[in-house]
DNA sequence: ACTTCAAATGCAACAATGTTGCAATTAGAT
DNA sequence: ATCTAATTGCAACATTGTTGCATTTGAAGT
């Protein structure tokens, strides 16, 4: 049974359109910047669009414009990752998070752990949920061999 | 039965003396600053040291150097704040860690919550852990209620 | 197609934070 | 008191982020 919706195609909805169904204008930024995000394997610092962006690039101060927008109009999502850069990943798709990570004191690397996410814990009355990440530290092998 | 340590005073170990214990030369700068952050109820940022400093003033620079420096003699702990702030701390109090944090992704405090700090997963080989941190994010009962 | 105008952009200027090179100073050993 | 490597101060630079304002443009209406 193809596409029974109304008034829409099958089409999957295009980034120009999620921009629009926001109320905004769908810019050339705009809509470049939110199919990187869209196809990008790992969240995106500001630095990493502006690089891929290439040729195509846009005003520094847009691209931070750009980026807050997104994430204002809640197609984006901005975390800090662990030196403390801002990362932007396309909002919605939860399944990226409840990682285990493990950083190393001495060379910062950052280990991925497969150990499974701990079980959350009772939130006071009120509170939503939505990401909960574990989070170690220490050395690792790596260093602590070449440390003696 | 006080003081029965060999070859010490019962006197705490000054500042200057913890300094001069890692090999390195005990300078006014070192010393100030370690003493600051020995009497500072919180972690302090370079710019809260800089502060605290009032007239007495370091460079720029020699402050950047002499928070490092601290860290690199194990003397001071370096951590992003939830800012992403650089807060220096005295090294050593252990008492702080394992905490359970709550950060609300729309107003961006910080709860601490007093859930049990999870159970460490076993470490790869020759990684050593020193320290284990339990974050989570929503929306605080704040933010949900004035959300509607 | 043409007009209209708030929204979005580009650009210049500024601010905050951190880094590097080097000459001058100084802690602490002899 | 002298000596010297460790530390400091300073100038210059880099990166990341913000603000004000003149210009351009998306898209709604004609
Ligand atoms: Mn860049
Ligand atoms: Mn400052
Ligand atoms: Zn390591
Ligand atoms: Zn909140």
């Amino acid at each position: 049974m193809p596409d029974k919706t109304p008034s829409s195609t099958s089409t999957p909805i295009s980034p120009a359109e999620r921009i629009r169904a926001t109320g905004a204008r769908a810019t050339p930024a705009r809509i470049r910047v939110l199919e990187l995000l869209s196809s990008a394997p790992v969240p995106l610092s500001h630095h990493d669009v502006e690089l891929a962006l290439g040729d195509a690039t846009l005003d520094r101060v847009t691209l931070y414009r750009v980026l807050d927008w997104l994430v204002a109009s809640g197609l984006a999502v901005k975390r800090a990752d662990e030196r403390r850069v801002w990362r932007f990943t396309l909002a919605g798709g939860g399944q990226h998070h409840s990682h285990v990570h493990f950083r190393c004191d001495a060379c910062g690397r950052v280990y991925c752990l497969d150990a499974p996410a701990p079980i959350a814990p009772v939130m006071p009355e009120g509170f939503t949920l939505a990401r909960l990440e574990f989070d170690l530290s220490g050395r690792c092998a790596d260093c602590n061999r070449s440390a003696r």
